[in-house]
DNA sequence: GTCTATATGGAGATAGAC
DNA sequence: GTCTATCTCCATATAGAC
């Protein structure tokens, strides 16, 4: 499986021969298929995996300590870092579901749908207590996932920033896109700053 | 090459074959290759020409008229409308860089490195011009970019937003992101409204 | 559970007539 | 510039010995 995950995320998935997935592994082509049915198998629990990690690191946040803001905070810097750590794994989770089975789609479609309900749920928690200011809560909650999916798409482990400083500096700007930091600190506050205590 | 953008747009290039392009196209497979050399020629072209009109897209923005705040706000409608009408070109263009030979793939990211080059000098004019507040102009202009080119991953035509809609609430997303809108509006103001004037 | 050997199908690309 | 027919290779997946 990790091999598998390797070969995909550097060639994609049709790209990838069974042949290349058995030989990173060390084994021969026929040893998969005594643990995988199909290729397509392979890759749909690789997919299923990394999306239940999703709604889990999404849940954590959602219904972990503090208030509004921290949770969106807690939300985006986990999620920005497994994207970025685990960009390679990601980037197949993310970036391969038109290779899924008709039925695996449906199944991995929902985990997926669960994701933006609980981002909304968070952005709608911060708009109730008056914490967040947000013209459009579907559309933000959407932007804000977007943002953290696509790092996996461009995140370079030999780049300047690590995982940590990028998820910062994402958490960052995702409370200015929920016009958190309330009325006083706007414009001049540095975007790390944030409101409210806890932890 | 119309044919191949939707070819390779609903089932990636690797999955594409040939002999699919040409029925599209109403043509025998044999026909292609009086126009392009080899299948990876196809991809070539048409990303060449998505790149191409990106950075178009981004310098026309980056020398239009006003100020800075008029500038990412054209930059940003502009490159999202265009990601969302065309999302089957861009996903394309966007996610099948992979998949280019190599000296191919080193003359389309010479043209990924300009559109990060003008979405900063943006971000720099309005810094300068003490309009904007960004932490870390790099990061901002990477994530701004980010959250356009995504568009096209996820964007559905019969969605309950269109092209026009989505880029006017994005670029209202991306002049928060920037800390635009003074020390005056901050908090209250709906994320729509813009400080400056011209057009 | 792993191997070698292979069945079977379909891919990209070309030949040569028109 | 397009067609039909086809070459050649390599893909996924299986068979059967160990």
């Amino acid at each position: 499986m990790r091999a598998a995950v390797e070969a995909f995320a550097e060639r994609g998935f049709h790209a990838t021969t069974t042949r290349d997935i058995a030989s990173r592994a060390g084994m021969s082509p026929a040893a998969l298929y005594i643990h995988y049915r199909t290729k397509e198998e392979l890759l749909y629990r690789i997919s299923l995996v990394g999306h239940e990690r999703s709604v889990r690191i999404l849940t954590e946040a959602a219904e972990g300590p503090g208030g509004p803001v921290e949770r969106l905070t807690a939300a985006v810097t986990s999620f920005v870092r497994w994207h970025a750590e685990r960009h390679t794994t990601a980037r197949v989770v993310q970036y391969e579901l038109s290779a899924l089975a008709e039925e695996h789609l449906a199944e991995i479609s929902a985990l997926r749908r669960r994701t933006g309900e609980i981002m909304r749920g968070i952005l709608a928690e911060g708009v109730a207590a008056g914490q967040f200011e947000i013209p459009h809560i579907r559309s933000t909650a959407r932007a804000i996932l977007s943002l953290c999916i696509d790092v996996s798409r461009w995140f370079d482990p030999s780049g300047p920033d690590g995982p940590d400083v990028l998820a910062a500096r994402y958490a960052a700007l995702v409370l200015r896109m929920a016009g958190a930091g309330g009325g006083a600190e706007a414009g001049g506050a540095p975007a790390g700053t944030v409101t409210g205590s806890s932890g």
